[in-house]
DNA sequence: GACACATTTTGGA
DNA sequence: TCCAAAATGTGTC
């Protein structure tokens, strides 16, 4: 098992991951040293739009939370869907895909940061919903630079 | 075994 | 139109 860190504004961003598997991701203040999968430095440097081939350990599994993962996963580059919309997908209740993003081992790698409550607020975010923000604005600006 | 949750939806005032 | 409460599944204590 490997273990890397990076930055990500003010905020580093710890991983532990074993080859393509990544099994957890982090925001913390300080960050353990150690190299990262460059998907990371160039998903966070807004350079990349996703982290294939690497997966996460969460997705794995027949669970209602690795459904509910593997639904948000899917959620396109640069946009956003709703807890309900996922809880549809997923076969399950709104409630418990907040409880699964609460919990969520891998976030960036299942962009849980994607789901957003259904009338557009922000929603939450651990351990800050700063974070949050900041990954969609700089997913927005990606996909901006793109087109242009 | 009970309780906590990053929500949503519906019904009543 | 706004506020309050119920629905509901999994993990942790």
């Amino acid at each position: 098992m490997l273990q890397g860190g990076c930055s990500f504004g003010l905020w580093k961003v710890a991983v532990d991951y074993d080859g393509q598997a990544v099994h957890r991701v982090r925001f913390v203040r300080t960050a353990p040293e150690g190299p990262v999968p460059v998907q990371f430095t160039r998903f966070l440097a807004g350079k990349g739009t996703g982290f294939s081939p690497l997966i996460s350990s969460a997705v794995s599994g027949d669970g209602v939370y690795s459904k509910i993962y593997r639904a948000v996963s899917q959620i396109p580059y640069g946009e956003t869907r709703s807890y309900g919309e996922i809880a549809k997908e997923a076969g399950t209740h709104p409630r418990v895909v907040g409880n699964a993003m609460a919990r969520n081992p891998t976030p960036l790698i299942v962009p849980c940061h994607r789901v957003i409550a259904a009338d557009g607020s922000i929603g939450g975010f651990s351990p800050d919903p700063e974070i949050k923000k900041s990954l969609l604005q700089l997913e927005k600006n990606t996909m901006r630079r793109s087109f242009s």
